[in-house]
DNA sequence: CTCAGTGTTCAGTG
DNA sequence: TCACTGAACACTGA
């Protein structure tokens, strides 16, 4: 589920945990596809390098070697980490597996294969090649007024291109849209100043409050979108009694925009 | 058995 | 070149 409030965390979870580890060996059950260089020239860039520190730009999560390189982690749709010692315990989906001098092992998990894994010369490098817009969490206000004013599609997918701001998915796209108030086929170029003011405000809300809960949507306020998509299996729920506004307690639309299932409110979000 | 899907990239069109 | 659309990718789980 991997969007900026599940990397943040697996940030965090990895500056408990494999910072500071040297690597002494690599597993990749599929090397041709999830790694974006050969095996062994990952190996060898790893091999004998400590992981020295963390970074994230959206969804991208770089750590830095003591070689000065980076190593990139992309999650695709279902990445996720998890740092364990034991054989036994290696997670089902255990795609990549860094091994470390103190016995301990970082599983790559991702049962999708949609997941990269890489090195880049630095972080900015990296971000130039990329062509990733600034953070999610840091944009401005004024950068991102000038990257859709002029812009005649949809909302909803530039909200979605990592090029103008990196880190908002599909789910995000949705809540920050329905936070904001603001309907998703809404040409980008038609928002007033203050439909700018509020999205820009939306961004920052939903990106926050998703990492104070370190991305686990159950516990996400009631006033969230995110309850609609039915995510939460604890509950049995049919999609009729889920999929209705917090706010008015009226049915939500399910439409495709820009190709991507999106759930929004008719009464909140007009056009 | 069929199908949707939390992401990205690329081919094709205008 | 740019803006935009839609399909493809791999696989699981409903």
């Amino acid at each position: 589920m991997p969007e900026l409030p599940e990397v943040e965390t697996y940030r965090r979870y990895f500056e408990e945990t494999a910072l500071g580890q040297t690597v002494v060996d690599l597993k990749a059950e599929d090397p041709r596809r999830q790694l974006t260089l050969d095996y062994d020239t990952l190996l060898n860039a790893l091999k004998g390098k400590q992981f020295v520190g963390t970074h994230r730009i959206g969804k991208h999560f770089l750590v830095n070697l003591s070689s000065g390189n980076v190593l990139v982690l992309h999650f695709g749709m279902t990445g996720d980490l998890a740092y364990y010692r034991d054989e036994e315990d290696t997670p089902r989906f255990a795609r990549v597996v860094f091994y470390f001098s103190n016995g301990f092992r970082l599983a790559f998990i991702d049962s999708r294969k949609f997941g990269r894994i890489g090195i880049a010369a630095s972080i900015e490098e990296y971000q130039k090649k990329k062509a990733l817009g600034p953070d999610a969490l840091d944009i401005t206000l004024p950068q991102l007024q000038a990257s859709i004013e002029k812009r005649k599609a949809p909302i909803k997918p530039l909200l979605l291109d990592q090029k103008i701001l990196a880190g908002i998915g599909n789910w995000i796209a949705d809540e920050v849209l329905f936070q904001a108030k603001i309907n998703p086929v809404k040409p980008a170029n038609t928002l007033s100043d203050s439909e700018l003011k509020h999205l820009h405000q939306a961004i920052q809300l939903v990106l926050q409050t998703a990492i104070e809960h370190e991305a686990i949507y159950q516990t996400f306020p009631k006033s969230f979108l995110i309850h609609a998509r039915g995510w939460d299996d604890t509950v049995e729920t049919t999609a009729a009694e889920r999929q209705i506004c917090p706010r008015h307690g009226t049915p939500l639309e399910v439409a495709k925009v820009g190709g991507r299932t999106t759930y929004f409110c008719p009464i909140c979000q007009p056009l």
